[in-house]
RNA sequence: GCUCCGAUAGUGUAGCUCGGCCAAUCAUUCAGGACUCUCACUCCUGAGACUGGGGUUCAAAUCCCCAUCGGAGCACCA
């Protein structure tokens, strides 16, 4: 028994360095969710693991139920982009429609398919019982013809179909003479395309020829995909191509999004509930790089949990601790106070603050903050406070409270080395001109005040003092607006 | 109803192909401690699993069968 815990990746079976092809094959039906980061991901690492090819290719042939987004495609490569991965080709389906159909008309030739014109319920009976339909056994000619006349538009939607023939007997029902192409009298979101199909291939159709084209080595996909090998090896067996080597994988659960889906995503941002595809309660890819996941630790919880076909419902929490690992070495710290409560410091006198901007990386430099009187720290923070309470303004000074309403303490004479030995509270503050801050999350917006060196932050990712990270998203004139990484 | 997958700690994984080196790997999580002017990072210690039942064998997490549980497909979606 050996015993090898390697790293990342499992070899893929029967792969040749710089023979391999893959592909990740995303409707642009929405932007790239947490599940298709996977595919992004897995997909591009082993091509990179073996030298291979990698093709990003748009699976945009549903113009109607998973309509592609215009702005989509652009989404994803920009998405790629970001994960530092350069597709070796882009392909986009709805362009290779002569290609599919001349397969057709070859399958129809050879008595491999023919168009059906049973009503879907219908023919879904005979199937069940095992019995094929009538149009199943008509002659090559009329069958050319009635394909002929789908692809001429002279069939209304859903009166026709070009069905596979497989073997209508088959143990498993999933895989009796599955539909090829149907009619969609229907515009195609590109406008290249537009109105000049009537007649559009399915998944299994137009993945099958696209996958023998480019000359897939490997595919790795979901699950819900795995009868989609054995409804295409009859495609690959009649032209007598070799179907790629395929692995699967399961549903990813995420324990803080629950159930979601592309198609109840946009419904959902349509009606306002949510600001956009990148609203920091969602799970898409664009959300998490406004919040300030990096992409190097999606890439590493990807790849750590590597490819099974066991569904996996898991917790944002491990992808947290990745993130925050790469995070915490070269963000800044700032003061960022939620809940505010006003705090009088009778003695004092007008100064300046020197802070770190980052507890162990000294040459990152210092952030000054002039104080007066008065600071806000968190409501949290004194709410059990009694009147002599010592506490530490982290970075500043000690303080004895002398009074709770309202809230004023004095200078205190307990070193900061005493307070340190009996485990005195230290916490943070903020001056009262500070900068309000909108803290937008996963779970919700918090909003306080912020001392004024987060404006020098924009699109930085920042550490919010016991609070978290964040990446500051917008700066106006007094007001800053970041998005919650984690904490 | 038919068909196909899968099942290792709270979670995610390694090991299963070719049975022994597995009193079971790593990460996260949780608990305790060290460090620290953050509830961050780092470090140390600890907790925690082979779904159940049969069988094969000198030997089973690993092979076989059954059960249970979970997932997927049977679309004119991808």
């Amino acid at each position: 028994m050996k015993r090898n815990p390697c790293k990342g990746l499992k070899p893929l079976e029967g792969a040749e360095i710089g023979k391999v092809v893959m592909r990740f094959a995303p409707n642009p039906n929405g932007p790239a969710t947490l599940g298709s980061a996977r595919g992004m991901i897995v997909n591009s690492e082993y091509v990179k693991m073996y030298k291979g090819k990698f093709i990003l290719r748009f699976d945009d042939t549903d113009p109607d139920i998973k309509r592609p987004m215009l702005e989509a495609y652009e989404w994803y490569l920009d998405d790629f982009r970001w994960l530092g991965v350069v597709p070796d080709q882009v392909i986009y389906t709805s362009d290779h429609f002569p290609l599919y159909y001349d397969y057709a008309r070859k399958l129809i030739e050879m008595g491999k398919a023919y168009v059906c014109f049973c009503k879907g319920e219908y023919f879904k009976e005979l199937k069940n019982d095992k019995k094929a339909c009538p149009h199943r056994e008509v002659g090559l000619e009329e069958n050319l013809r009635h394909w002929e006349k789908m692809l001429a538009g002279e069939y209304e939607d859903h009166q026709a179909v070009l069905r596979i023939k497989t073997d209508i007997e088959h143990k498993d029902p999933a895989l009796r003479d599955w539909g090829a192409f149907r009619i969609r009298k229907m515009a195609h979101p590109r406008s290249v395309i537009g109105n000049k199909y009537f007649v559009w291939p399915l998944l299994d159709f137009a993945g099958a020829i696209e996958d023998h084209e480019l000359g897939m080595t490997h595919i790795i996909r979901g699950k819900d995909l795995m009868d989609s090998e054995k409804r295409q090896s009859y495609i690959y067996k009649y032209f007598g191509w070799k179907y790629p080597r395929t692995t699967h994988w399961g549903r990813i659960k995420i324990y803080e999004f629950g159930k979601f889906s592309t198609s109840s995503l946009r419904k959902a941002i349509e009606t306002g509930e949510y600001s956009g595809w990148d609203d920091p309660r969602l799970p898409t890819i664009r959300a998490f790089r406004r919040r300030g996941i990096k992409a190097e630790a999606l890439k590493k919880f990807m790849i750590d949990m590597g490819v099974g076909t066991t569904d996996v419902s898991l917790s944002m929490e491990s992808l947290y601790a990745e993130n925050r690992k790469i995070v915490d070495a070269i963000t800044n710290r700032y003061f960022f106070v939620w809940d505010p409560m006003e705090l009088e410091i009778t003695d004092s006198e007008p100064t300046v603050a020197k802070l770190p901007l980052h507890p162990t990386d000294h040459a990152r430099g210092i952030r000054e903050i002039s104080v007066r009187n008065k600071v806000f720290v968190c409501r949290e923070d004194v709410e059990k406070l009694k009147v002599g309470s010592v506490l530490r303004l982290k970075d500043f000074c000690n303080i004895e409270i002398t009074s709770l309403v309202p809230l004023q303490a004095r200078h205190s004479a307990v070193s900061l080395e005493a307070h340190q030995k009996s485990k005195g509270k230290i916490i943070h503050w903020v001056p009262i001109n500070g900068i309000s801050v909108k803290v937008r999350g996963p779970y919700g917006d918090i909003e306080g005040t912020g001392e004024h060196g987060i404006a020098t932050e924009l699109d930085k990712i920042v550490q919010f003092e016991r609070f978290g990270f964040c990446r500051i998203d917008a700066i106006d004139k007094e007001k800053v607006e970041v998005y919650f990484a984690h904490k």
